[in-house]
DNA sequence: GTTTGCGTTTGAGTGCGCTCGAACTTCTAC
DNA sequence: GTAGAAGTTCGAGCGCACTCAAACGCAAAC
């Protein structure tokens, strides 16, 4: 169901246009250019949040750091992979009580996956639903847009 | 740029399947059944939004609204109308300080439209932006899923 | 004629996800 | 050796968009 069209659809989402695009891939595939281990101002770069974030992130219980030797955090690929993963999900709306469950299941061990995929689905079928709505609005706008100036329209539209 | 392909859009929209396209073909060209004058839980009851909500719009200055003899507020179409608007503007992240805006520039007449244009092109701008981010952690999750279990399958995909 | 239910106002409270301040340590460069 | 940048912890604070509590009014239903 999902892997088949899963080329076109990359293709659709990074064709349209430039600038997110590139950042966008980095985003979905990238993970070459880790330095096997990163500092918190590096990890903070590569995921665009602060490094406050990662911190509140740590303590929330979704990402485990070791310290080198005077305290400082040290991000290895496990780490950021798992916060490349996180950030993406809290990007698309998941909430962190949802995220602190679910990574609670993958400190569970194998039994947890048939749980933790049903957290994936349900997500997705709410990503599905923003997107649908989101579309909505969009198409609402363009046509308010579209139709500016013509003495308010076919009333399809509200105050403006 | 919009109308050419709006009737396309809407179709592939409404197309995909059943529960949402009806409520949403009506937050999109609906107000045929409105009963002229509403009541505030006949309007919060068709943008589904809480009357809590709709007396904190009036509250931060979106929309004004008579009342009866008793003091209850009575929606006339123009204040729906608005009000449609505005649910529809919030539920695709614009927020309510820049909503604050643009109905001071409607107060402000005509002479405002063309900052009117301007916000509305960024918030559509903007929407395309989320949708286009929701695609890619779409696509992510869609291609986590197809490969759970496939021993965390090739790492593109984070923790999990 | 009082109970039920929907409405009113004002101001305060909530939940979320950060975000920041303060006080302190540690590394790098000059 | 000292200035400055970047790190640490802890707890508190913030911005947003609601959401609710309390005390009250009105009006139809039993």
């Amino acid at each position: 169901m999902a892997t088949d069209d899963l080329m076109g659809r990359v293709l659709d989402t990074f064709g349209e246009d430039g600038p997110l695009s590139v950042e966008a891939i980095h985003r979905l595939a990238d993970l070459g250019d880790i330095a096997d281990v990163m500092s918190i101002a590096e990890v903070a770069d590569l995921l665009d949040v602060s490094a406050h974030t990662l911190r509140y992130y740590e303590r929330a219980g979704l990402v485990e750091v070791e310290r080198d030797a005077s305290g400082h955090r040290v991000y290895d690929a496990d780490a950021v992979r798992r916060l490349v993963f996180l950030t993406r999900m809290r990007l698309s709306g998941m909430p962190m009580r949802d995220l602190q469950h679910y990574i609670a299941l993958v400190d569970g061990g194998e039994g947890t996956v048939p749980e933790r995929l049903d957290m994936l689905v349900e997500h997705r079928d709410t990503i599905r639903r923003r997107i649908r709505e989101l579309n909505l609005s969009l198409i609402a706008t363009e046509y308010k847009i579209a139709t500016y100036g013509g003495r308010t329209g076919p009333d399809v539209q509200g105050e403006g």
